[in-house]
DNA sequence: GCATATAAGTCAATAACACTGACTTATTTT
DNA sequence: AAAATAAGTCAGTGTTATTGACTTATATGC
């Protein structure tokens, strides 16, 4: 008796949501997730990189002199897998750690020239993907897409977005 | 020369995104994908299962009597790593081929019972965080996210979104 | 009827990305 | 001085994906 019949299960209350909006939200997220990323995807394979070097180097650029505890709770990933990537990443020149001088046990990163150019290269494709599917949509679609995925994101964790400079809307 | 001056970055235009909006697009995505796919991910765990499962699970279930090339389109991934993942399914009962009248080269696939109660037990648990997320967001905004996450997917694969029965608006 | 194409399945080898658990070192806090 | 924290490291493992080659069965075009 889990099942709830048929004809008590469409809502007229626009508040919740049938069960085939939910589904269809959720497939549009896959496929769009799976687009997006795949873009990011093939321009590393060039580098021989994958997409966890990606999102390395996405997140110390956006976040220049973050730690690597405080990546390691952007990511939710293990110290073991970030290391992998983050050895590589600082052995081939694209980010370089510096001692906290406030903490000496914190190292804090940022990216170097040749990180911050492959950084720029990926954004600028992707965000090119995004400005196009904005720009579709129209202005007060993107703040709904925002308040969305926004409500989406754990409480916990919504505090590491980085907000644009200045909201389009309140 | 492929910087643009900072003083004329900020585009008056509403229509043209700015940099940091499309920054703090691509970090919702990511956060709200990690979000949420990780809820799924945590109950596949308790069957021995892990992402790949659950979405071929979830497409059979959406897609009932699909093929197995039909699946691949969707996923994008290769027909041996399908493979793998389809063979357990089917070894431990969740999902079941039957050979086409029509095409007798065609295996179209449709869920068990029992493969039927995982898909809805994981679908439910989606359903319900983004069934938060969009009451939070409200009726419009969630009209916004449909409709900037859609123009996100390849044009070619758009028609593989399942609509909702009677769409919400136009 | 034969050649070609398609759908599915299979083999072997490999890689990316992630995991667990245990442990060391340096440094800061209590 | 003891405990906690930040980072790094070691060994072993698992999932998800890849490529390339190949087989089988069936359908289609000529």
């Amino acid at each position: 008796m889990d099942e709830q019949a048929p004809w008590v299960q469409q809502q007229a209350d626009p508040l919740v949501p049938r069960d085939d909006d939910l589904r269809h939200a959720m497939e549009l997220l896959f496929f769009a997730y799976r687009d997006f990323t795949g873009e990011a995807d093939a321009i590393l394979a060039d580098y021989d990189m994958g997409r966890a070097h990606h999102r390395a180097i996405y997140f110390i650029g956006a976040n220049t002199g973050i730690s690597v505890s405080e990546l390691l709770a952007i990511l939710k990933i293990t110290k073991q897998s970030l290391n992998r990537v983050l050895s590589t990443l600082i052995d081939e020149g694209y980010v370089v750690q510096e001692t906290d001088d406030g903490d000496r046990r914190r190292r804090l990163m940022h990216l170097t020239p040749k990180g911050r150019d492959l950084e720029q290269l990926v954004t600028r494709r992707q965000s090119a993907h995004i400005a196009r599917a904005y720009r579709e949509a129209g202005l007060e679609a993107t703040e709904g897409f925002r308040r969305v995925l926004f409500g989406l994101i754990n409480e916990a964790d919504r505090h590491r977005v980085t907000p644009p400079a200045t909201p389009v809307r309140t």
